[in-house]
RNA sequence: CGGGGUGUAGCGCAGUUGGUAGCGCACGUGGUUUGGGACCAUGGGGCCGGGAGUUCGAGUCUCUUCACCCCGACCA
């Protein structure tokens, strides 16, 4: 390619908002360009990038018996009702009618239509197990788009589908796919990835795992031991919890007057806030209740535990005038079918300063078992240094991740609300189980370009760098220049290397410096200075020194450093 | 959906008490340059996000609306 004729513009000025590094890289090295609120364009480059990695992703789960479908972009609505899903997915989903009136909506995710398939194709257990994916865009309306390609309302993503026997086959698979999964962020180049496990949200099903990308700019927190393997996202991640060494107390009313936060609380009664238990205060959209979940004052309450329990949506709400709960002064009580409440395990051991459910006054000494009897949950939310639950000696490191891949068992959820039924050995009907295993491809770009990028530009892995060489003559003014380097590249792409040639005469600060932005691994680099001896510079990008090779050896050095990069 | 911010040339921005629209980069032309974003000369480019209002007169004031960005809520 021509850098002359490449469509996109190299912009020099930074952009002065905050902004990811990917997301500026991208836009100022003419990978992507934005149409609206969540919505891009790829340009050539990105293209390529795309295509090479979809292109790891078809070899690695062909190898494990993958075939390839595709499926409609535009699902008609009976269908996702099949599943529940038509009224269980909220705004996310963009739904639209036809010109008849017909309720249609766009893809966000594809297990509907995988059944689709299946269940009018597959007769007999003995087809199974198979496993069919796609390569396709997916429509979702985020609430808010973020951080360039990490964040997206239409995207690019890989999906696959896996039907089984049983569910030690679905568990074999799954191990699989795990395994396939990790040489393909391998061969990605991504480096930082780590597999946890993780809340199901509305996929349902069982198990399942997300890979993230350890980095700053990621939007789930990482519970990770330091001792052992453990590692969960936060949303389910558990810990054990210090023990609270108080001593046990009569239970007595104290007036507490206007205070009502924790802080004000332990201020007078000078206690600490794990001396305490506070009540926090939800409502569940559907059920129409109000959800109350009791912990340790020091602690914070996890939500998607809470509402998983709670079966419901969940929102933080302020508590009303005239309400059976007092604002400031709730405490453990059984309350009418009107509040849900929830007790963390926390409170378990231990007395504590609680609301006394009267104006003014709290209790002291507040015993859980002796004063009043309550099931546990576990409803916290796991904090930096706590004690790891599974080896118990360890402590919990916090780190911030990027989802760019997760695999789940869904077992039967689908085949069950989708009623797909087929023949087993004894001439029984039963539900297939299934398991399905997601990618997201502009994502995984955008988190590539994220880790792997200095204060200059993009650094690509040569396994998915738009191309390999940026061939860059200097003085092309110069006929001479200009001759050997049309020549050169013509040379190294009929020898198959991927070239991008930047034939522009323009000056050596433009040239080096769009090399270094737009990341191309090895910088050819031939001027009057190196013709004098034959030779050519050879720079990779992110090594501080360059080189000076003889042009006749140029094409072994270059298969010799393509070589070495790959491994 | 809540909080904050920004909309003026392709990009980045300035525009004072209301008085005919400006700078840098980029772009065209001519010339001089050429290993880390050169220089001189010259030229082209604007629905000042949209609508309504106040005013003799609005980029500037008022109301309204839209879009985008950041934080939060939400998020297969």
């Amino acid at each position: 390619m021509k850098i002359s004729k490449l469509l996109g513009e190299r912009i020099e000025s930074k952009p002065t908002k905050s902004m990811a590094r990917s997301h500026e890289y991208l836009l100022r090295a003419g990978y992507i360009k934005q149409m609206c609120n969540g919505i891009f364009s790829l340009l050539p480059p990105a293209v390529r990038v795309q295509r090479k990695i979809e292109k790891i992703i078809r070899e690695e789960l062909n190898k494990v018996d993958g075939q390839e479908v595709l499926f409609p972009v535009m699902m008609p609505k009976e269908l996702w009702e099949e599943s529940g899903r038509y009224t269980s997915i909220g705004q996310e989903m963009f739904r639209l009618k036809d010109r008849t009136g017909h309720d249609m909506v766009l893809g966000m995710t594809h297990e509907e239509a995988a059944i689709h398939i299946a269940k009018n194709t597959v007769k007999s257990y003995d087809q199974l197990p198979f496993m069919i994916y796609q390569i396709q865009t997916k429509l979702r309306d985020e609430a808010r788009a973020r951080a360039g390609l990490i964040r997206t309302r239409e995207f690019t993503m890989k999906d696959a589908y896996s039907f089984h026997n049983s569910y030690e086959d679905l568990q074999d698979y799954y191990n699989k796919m795990h395994d396939v999964y990790e040489r393909i962020f391998k061969r990605i180049g991504m480096k930082n990835v780590v597999s946890v496990k993780s809340d199901s949200g509305m996929m349902g099903g069982s198990i399942n795992h997300e890979f993230m990308l350890l980095n700053p700019i990621g939007e789930d927190s990482i519970v990770i031991c330091d001792k052992c393997g453990y590692r969960a996202n936060n949303e389910v991640a558990t810990a054990i919890i210090p023990k609270n060494e108080i001593e046990t107390q009569e239970l007595s009313e104290v007036y507490t007057g206007e205070k009502h936060s924790i802080e004000e609380v332990c201020e007078q009664l000078n206690i600490k806030s794990k001396q305490t238990c506070k009540a926090v205060c939800y409502y569940a959209v559907n059920l129409k209740k109000y959800v109350v979940a009791f912990i340790r004052g020091d602690l914070q309450v996890n939500e998607t535990k809470l509402r998983n329990l709670a079966k419901d949506e969940i929102v933080p709400v302020e508590i009303e005038e005239g309400c059976e709960l007092i604002a400031g002064n709730i405490g453990p009580k059984v309350f009418s079918e009107n509040v849900l409440t929830f007790y963390d395990a926390s409170l378990k051991d231990g007395c504590f300063v609680v609301g006394a459910n009267k104006n003014g006054y709290h209790f002291k000494g507040f015993t859980f078992g002796r004063d009043f009897d309550v099931e546990f949950n576990d409803i916290a939310k796991v904090e930096d240094g706590q004690i790891c639950p599974n080896c118990k000696e360890g402590h919990v490191i916090i780190s911030k991740g990027v989802e760019v891949g997760q695999i789940f068992q869904l077992d039967t959820k689908y085949t069950k609300s989708m009623n797909m039924t087929i023949h087993n050995k004894n001439g029984e009907l039963f539900y297939p189980i299934m398991g399905c295993y997601g990618i997201g491809i502009g994502r995984a770009i955008a988190c590539v370009a994220e880790e792997s990028s200095d204060d200059l530009g993009l650094k690509w892995p040569i396994s998915i760098a738009p191309w390999q060489v940026y061939l860059c003559p200097l003085r092309v003014d110069d006929e001479n220049i200009k001759k050997q380097a049309d020549a050169l590249y013509e040379k190294l792409l009929a020898d198959g290397f991927e070239v991008l040639y930047d034939d522009r005469n323009a000056s050596a600060g433009i040239k080096l410096t769009d090399s270094e932005l737009m990341g191309i691994p090895i910088r050819v680099v031939i001027s009057p200075r190196t013709l004098k001896e034959d030779k050519v510079e050879i720079k990779i990008r992110g090594e501080q020194e360059a080189s000076l090779i003889e042009l006749k050896n140029l094409e072994e050095k270059l298969k010799e450093i393509i070589e070495k990069e790959k491994s």
